[in-house]
DNA sequence: TAGGCTGGTCAACCTGGTTGTCTGCCATTG
DNA sequence: CAATGGCAGACAACCAGGTTGACCAGCCTA
């Protein structure tokens, strides 16, 4: 029986793996039109959603103060992928929602997230992929969605 | 043959797989002594090594700027992990070497990865594990070091 | 109708990163 | 042997994102 590599591999290589990815479809989409989106940027938009949100609320999703959200929603709107709009039921909120530019980042970045996925396939093959993943399911907490990404994402490019 | 799942969710997963990893080992650490490494820090002081180094060098090793890797420096002398020296032979370095307490953090870390990592084996089987790493090591660039991780870890507790 | 909760914003501050500039020190080379 | 080029360190100004605290305005309910 070998010996078990050190246990700081995995996480190094989990860390290897997401950035690698990351990085990849922030190439392809400055490529495609978007240089400007940052990872960050595409998990937020990815938390307002299609209705729109209000920053407070955003920054429950996300796991941030509302200023820390709202401050992200400036930089948003000041790129053209958010606008903020008021809510004529509540002279208080202002809703933040996607433009068609933000829209369009998130079709793009869904595809070439599907298209990476595919050259994982090819190189380790469906199943092997497949089990990678289940496997993570298996080890990682089942939300996926709320999980406090904000601040993990230092400035990179 | 049943669909595929969304692209997205690998890089998810494997971020959430990775920050997983990192969280336990940091709030261990802080239960063995540690309040106050933050995970930057334990990447920092591994490039630091047993040897020491100075702050341009350790900034080529980590992909940042040497003015960026003096102020962690900075902050890592400020809570006793390092200590700086000078180089008898060359008046303009300043060597940054680990401290004992720098050591017995990394000492204990890589304990505590080993345990989670072990953990990691209980839940999906040694066997599984071993792919899982395999295929991580098989998409992920071959050199684990010199990732210019910093920038990457925001603050985060 | 008065109070309390909630949304937005401003301000101050922290961390970690960037670039640019400047000063010493070393080392090579004419 | 002196001068020039390159490297180490430090300082300053700036940026992104995050935090808390304070405050105002609007809503809702007792």
């Amino acid at each position: 029986m070998s010996t078990n590599p050190p246990g700081y591999e995995l996480p190094l290589r989990l860390f290897l793996g997401f950035r690698t990815i990351i990085d990849e479809v922030h190439a392809e989409l400055a490529r495609q039109g978007h240089p400007d989106v940052r990872p960050l940027h595409g998990f937020v938009m990815q938390a307002i959603g299609t209705h729109g949100t209000t920053a407070a609320e955003l920054g429950r999703r996300l796991g941030v103060s509302k200023q820390a959200a709202g401050k992200t929603v400036d930089t948003l709107e000041r790129v053209g992928y958010v606008e903020r709009g008021s809510d004529p039921h509540d002279a208080r909120r202002k809703v933040v929602r996607l433009t068609e530019r933000g829209v369009d980042s998130l079709v793009r970045s869904a595809r070439i997230f599907d298209d990476i996925r595919a050259r994982w396939a090819q190189v380790l093959g469906e199943d092997r992929l497949r089990a990678l993943e289940a496997d993570l399911r298996e080890v990682t907490p089942a939300d996926v969605f709320r999980l406090d990404v904000p601040g993990w994402f230092g400035g990179f490019d």
